[in-house]
DNA sequence: CCAGACGTTGTT
DNA sequence: GTCTGG
DNA sequence: CCAGACGTTGTT
DNA sequence: GTCTGG
């Protein structure tokens, strides 16, 4: 997946979570029309009591034995590795979490233009990224520095034509599997798989949302033709 | 054994 | 922390 | 992913 | 051209 995606509007209560962590304010004043990399994001993961709830993470993993945090880390961790590969396996077995949006931005190259196009469900409801989470000190008693990255698949029948790869997107049935600990590697990994077709939409938007600067309504405005 | 890597995307 | 390569 | 920078000395 | 920052 790029490098971009939104988050406008919360709906907790459908989700079945709660606030927890007051940095979540963040999200709950501001709605982001363009999230990048680095930028903190909103998350589901399990509390200490087992149950789910939400909070802000860093987007770019840090993975726990790091000795600094790299100035590029990976946004995206592929679901056909990301078991295996010595980056994202602890926190694909123990840490796995949901990335919330209510869409996302994918580029589609034209010759050397690149046309983003947004992507969504019709009623724009948030949905949930596939993510595996870590958690970072300095040294034992710092405060945590929490990251995340959202898990890629191959494309569905809409993006196939944009992209050749897709995040993956959860469905409500499959998210409590996806949190609990006790789920088996493998049923985890069966979860990570194109979206449906038939539910998810694309369109061109204007190149305003190419600039990370640019955080507005506007990053939505259909490409002029 | 120790040292060094540990990522994705896209582009060629 | 854990795996791979030498 | 795209946009934007691409530097040093010395000072705080 | 290539790297860094968002």
């Amino acid at each position: 997946m790029c490098g971009r995606y939104t988050l406008r509007r919360i709906d907790a209560a459908r989700l079945g979570v709660t606030f927890v962590e007051p940095t979540f304010d963040e999200f709950t004043d501001r709605p982001r029309f363009n999230v990048a990399p680095s930028q903190a994001v909103a998350v589901v993961r399990l509390n200490r009591d087992g149950k789910p709830a939400m909070g802000a993470v860093r987007w770019g993993l840090v993975p726990h034995w790091a000795k600094e945090p790299p100035k590029v880390r990976p946004i995206n961790a592929r679901a056909e590795t990301v078991g295996s590969s010595g980056m994202f396996r602890q926190a694909f077995a123990r840490r796995r979490c949901l990335v919330l949006a209510d869409g996302f931005y994918e580029w589609r190259r034209d010759g050397t233009a690149k046309q983003p196009h947004f992507i969504r469900f019709p009623d724009d409801r948030v949905f949930a990224f596939a993510g595996v989470w870590e958690r970072w000190r300095e040294r034992e008693g710092d405060d945590p520095l929490d990251t995340v990255a959202v898990v890629t698949t191959t494309p569905n029948a809409v993006m196939a034509p944009i992209h050749d790869r897709m995040p993956v997107i959860l469905r409500p049935d499959d998210h409590a599997a996806w949190l609990d600990k006790e789920t088996s590697s493998g049923n985890a990994a069966a979860l990570l798989r194109p979206y449906a077709d038939g539910e998810l939409v694309a369109s061109p938007v204007d190149r305003l949302v190419n600039s990370p600067k640019n955080d507005g309504p506007d990053c939505l405005r259909p490409a002029a033709k």
